[in-house]
DNA sequence: GCATTAACCACAG
DNA sequence: CTGTGGTTAATGC
């Protein structure tokens, strides 16, 4: 979309800052951008993948039909790549992405990818550091939600967003209360209904869509005692 | 038994 | 899309 080079991009992974100029270049000629609006799919989960997919800015779901339900599996903020291991574990997706805000994207051919993989390296090994840090993560949030219950699930992730996300206090929040469930592994209900009690308690403050964390310190004692 | 937790359902903004 | 109330099932004390 864009015919900025890949070597004057400021959103660069870690992992592409170790690309020599040349390597950027061919980077440069086998990817294409994409920008996408808040709600779009940017990849979809049973389909044929052939790109690795790297989110340049904005925020985006990871999300995978279950046998039951919509799970999502992570959210993910730019810059980031999205789908290293759903390109190169599979041919199919496995999970599907959408933006959760507006988004800017960039696919890149997997064999040429690939390529670089072999070439260089300090590239790979910044992407396996890349992926190791994210399965420890991925995890420690297993671990953590399928003990915890519902109140110290919601503790942990309005922590989460505030912390890792958003860096404030206050933030809108990016998903609806049912995506919440999904993302939780919880009901609508659950979330609108501890959500309102956190509220009353005064711990958060609740506009609608935007929260306020008032009292961290309980929120982080909730989110330990599960 | 009784209390707690949380899912499911239904109905109302 | 949300909030709330009633009901129900599972689990723990």
């Amino acid at each position: 979309m864009k015919e900025l080079n890949c070597k004057d991009c400021i959103n660069k992974s870690p992992a592409a800052r170790l690309l020599k100029e040349s390597e950027l270049e061919y980077m440069t000629q086998n990817r294409v951008e994409v920008n996408f609006k808040k709600g779009d799919l940017i990849f979809k989960q049973n389909s044929y993948s052939t790109n690795i997919i790297f989110l340049k800015t904005g925020l985006a779901k990871v999300h995978m039909q279950g046998p039951f339900k919509e799970k999502i599996l992570r959210i993910v903020k730019a810059p980031s790549y999205l789908g290293i291991p759903t390109t190169f574990g599979d041919k199919i997706n496995q999970y599907s992405a959408t933006a959760i805000e507006d988004t800017s994207v960039c696919f890149i051919d997997a064999n040429h990818f690939k390529k670089l993989i072999h070439d260089n390296g300090k590239f790979a090994y910044e992407l396996i550091i890349d992926l190791c840090r994210n399965e420890l993560l991925d995890d420690l949030r297993c671990v953590n939600q399928s003990q915890k219950q519902i109140p110290g699930r919601i503790a942990e992730t309005l922590l989460s967003l505030s912390q890792h996300i958003y860096h404030k206090n206050t933030f809108i929040l990016p998903l609806s209360r049912n995506e919440l469930g999904d993302l939780i592994g919880t009901s609508r209900e659950s979330i609108s209904r501890i959500l309102t009690d956190l509220c009353n308690e005064g711990i958060i403050d609740l506009k609608a869509k935007e929260i306020t964390i008032l009292k961290p310190e309980l929120l982080e004692q909730i989110s330990k005692k599960g």
